[in-house]
DNA sequence: GTCTATACTTCGATAGAC
DNA sequence: GTCTATCGAAGTATAGAC
């Protein structure tokens, strides 16, 4: 028996009012949070009509589904450009770093916590990416033997997020001294001359 | 003209009925996320009435800050217990490596974000917290003088908390190496022995 | 303190005309 | 593709009886 189970409802892949619901879903998202991700507020934010929605996606799982793949391409193209930066050590810090991506990236994450149905292509884009990082500063380090550039990475990621996720709480108790210690490192690290044996 | 703005309801503070509206909105929070954290949900979870909800807190908003008071009481009895441990460096780290506090912050530091009712609360506990944790680790330390005490907190409590919510996900990738990582640390700040002048 | 009853809004989602 | 019209459930919150 072929299973053809969608039987009714109609939907398109390359539309450009596709795509502004996309758009107005992560605005919808990063500003007033996850429960006001709704089918209302964000054709509101898209400036179009609740119904249409359901007319390029199925249910709202669908619509998030998609800005969780849009996000995950966006990434990827900004670490490649990273990667080609004059510091990529730098510049991959300051990636993570961005606090648009961080805002998102925190709500996904709740997402992928609470929602069975979008946490597989959430983790499944994450450990692509982590390990994406790993091997670039993996070739990047000086090779010191004693590093762990999946070590490195995590801790760097880790801080990032929460530094930038705290700033935006108008929290920044200690993130100057994180600072001072990144900033010796990427100093330490970025520059690849000899160091005392 | 004086303010008594508040004309009609109750609410008792040291009732038990109460407790259990946060115990309850304590778990929905943290087993169903925010969208989740809603009148009628909570009182279903407590087993009671959704109307009474609204006899012990005025909105939804002062169940939240009853709940968000109460989380951070707790946290400081941990911190006094984790300080009186045998090795209290590596309480801490525990401490922070909590996944029930871990996915209750996360929620919280969301709530934060975008409730401005919520954040002033938030902020203010965390900003205290860290302090107490930065002290602490200052005494703790092993005094070799070129190591910040804060730049240390800020460091272990990110790790911390990201290896913590990436693994309720099932991703764990980097998480050994960013461990051996911590271990070394705690081994060498923990033990009191000189070390190489 | 706890209950019933209720007002009004917003939610996801569908049917069917144009 | 986009529209109007609509459904039943769930959202916050209040009034008033017991």
């Amino acid at each position: 028996m072929d299973t053809v189970v969608q039987t009714r409802r109609l939907g398109l892949e390359g539309s450009q009012t596709r795509a502004r619901f996309i758009d107005a879903a992560e605005e919808v998202l990063r500003d007033e949070g996850l429960p006001a991700l709704t089918a209302r507020q964000v054709a509101a934010k898209a400036g179009l009509k609740t119904q249409l929605l359901y007319y390029y996606f199925r249910t709202m799982d669908d619509l998030i589904l998609a800005l969780v793949r849009r996000v995950n391409e966006r990434r990827l193209v900004r670490f490649e450009a990273a990667l080609a930066a004059p510091e990529p050590l730098r510049a991959l810090w300051e990636l993570n770093s961005d606090p648009t991506g961080a805002a998102l990236a925190s709500e996904l994450s709740s997402i992928a916590t609470h929602r069975e149905a979008i946490r597989a292509e959430i983790v499944r884009s994450a450990e692509n990416f982590r390990a994406l990082q790993i091997e670039a500063v993996s070739r990047l380090l000086v090779p010191d033997g004693s590093r762990s550039a999946a070590g490195i990475v995590m801790i760097a990621v880790a801080l990032a997020r929460m530094i930038v996720s705290e700033a935006a709480l108008g929290l920044t108790d200690g993130h100057a001294e994180a600072l001072v210690i990144v900033e010796q490192m990427l100093d330490r690290l970025s520059t690849p001359k000899q160091t005392a044996p």
